[in-house]
DNA sequence: AATTTATTTGCAGTTTAATGCGTGTATTAT
DNA sequence: ATAATACACGCATTAAACTGCAAATAAATT
């Protein structure tokens, strides 16, 4: 059997069982652990697969257990407070969920008195500690990825809705390609919040700043205010300055 | 099983019960408390969990540490247990909020298939952990005291429901003036959720059997099961003997 | 085809990582 | 206050990983 047919066989076995032990595949082959462990190092190299002590897991994997570190905290809460700051007494505001979304909850004001729909449950629960603010659930079903509801019932109550102002959780924006997401009900919740708002706010950090998505949600032009951490002539947003959209 | 391999095994743990003694996962994973004791270091550490003495608490719920709080909870366990088992895959199923319905959701055995509506926060978040259950959130005002969604448009859509069954916890009940609660909102909700449902379980500790509220929520013979902490011949629920409840 | 060259593999010895056990010390519960 | 758990630390054991080297194999050259 030769190296490359028996890189290929590991990279196929890896990811169909997600994980797999250096001895086994030595076994299996019938070559020493040496060798499987330095195809293990090479595949790891070529970030095929992840390599640990003992045999490897497959990507996937690591990255369905690998929770997103809210390493971008710090940049969260700048956002949050910028976003905190044109919220004002007696507005209806509609949310979407997300990390960002947390901290703008976190990071509202104990005397505003305001009124905040959302289904995202993390961000309800938030909003319910604040004792100024009337908390609306918007009801459907419980994505369990995004803890947040979606689906018909959501998008239709969404549209009886007209809210001042929409804060929109951003997972890639371009200025080609607009605000994108990955997953199809997200897309369409969102979708519904900006037709509902007379504002749309989209907070993000910088680093999902001209980044893609398979999914479309909206122009650029679709959004009235652009919220990341850094300051609003920062060179990376300089191609968003020409448009009629307000950076923070 | 590598290293890697159990970490993220004890992170979909302590995600899933919200909690986890390294005594049990010990036992689960076959290996020493000791291994466990520094894998959970090595996972608080990377700020994936919170550890505490005996195991660690999951990061998104930090509402466990007043779990220990919760008034006989020892009591509402048992409750739990004995209504979990009336729950058969496929079910569509109704449930209040409250402490009671908390633990309950807490008692769901991992590989039950249903589909649960509730306007509770603290509830829904609980179900959603549970890999197997559909959850439905009813949405509305929600009510900052009980955390459950309130108004005309919960109730509207808990009418839409046809549930097989109903998990009210109660928190008065008395043969004369049956099921009785002290806020106005709540109460529509219960009797929405007793319309719409072909079975209704009440739960309650014992201490609440024989005490009455100012609103009227309905009569025991509303009622089909009625659970306690106490066994079904305790000289208490005598008076509901004779009716055609279900003692549990 | 034969020989050179380069690559790959296996092996021995050493190093490192992971785990379990025993002991003494904290922490919690009674 | 006392007993019962849980914890931390060091040490021993085992398995896995690395290192350098020689043998084996494949590829290239003549």
């Amino acid at each position: 059997m030769l190296k490359k047919e028996r890189q290929a066989f590991i990279i196929h076995k890896v990811n169909l069982h997600n994980k797999i032990l250096s001895s086994d595949l030595s076994q299996e082959i019938n070559v020493s652990e040496d060798t499987i462990r330095r195809d293990l190092n090479e595949l790891s190299e070529m970030k095929k697969i992840i390599k640990v002590h003992g045999g490897a897991l497959s990507k996937s994997f690591h990255n369905s257990f690998q929770h997103k570190n809210i390493y971008s905290l710090e940049h969260k809460k700048i956002i949050a407070q910028k976003a905190v700051s044109l919220i004002k007494d007696g507005m209806f505001v509609l949310t979407t969920g997300g990390t960002t979304i947390i901290e703008l909850a976190r990071a509202l004001p104990e005397n505003l008195q305001a009124t905040f729909f959302t289904g995202s449950l993390p961000a309800a629960f938030e909003y319910m500690h604040h004792p100024n603010i009337e908390v609306i659930i918007i009801g459907d079903r419980l994505s369990k990825n995004s803890q947040i509801t979606v689906g018909g019932a959501a998008i239709s109550k969404i549209r009886e809705i007209k809210a001042d102002m929409c804060f929109m959780g951003v997972n890639a924006i371009d200025i080609e390609n607009g605000i994108t997401d990955s997953d199809w009900d997200i897309v369409q919740l969102k979708q519904a919040m900006i037709e509902s708002s007379s504002k749309v706010v989209a907070l993000t950090i910088s680093e999902k700043v001209n980044t893609t998505m398979r999914l479309k949600v909206c122009n650029v032009k679709d959004i009235d205010v652009l919220i990341t951490e850094l300051k609003p002539d920062d060179s990376l947003l300089a191609s968003y300055t020409g448009t009629e959209i307000e950076i923070i």
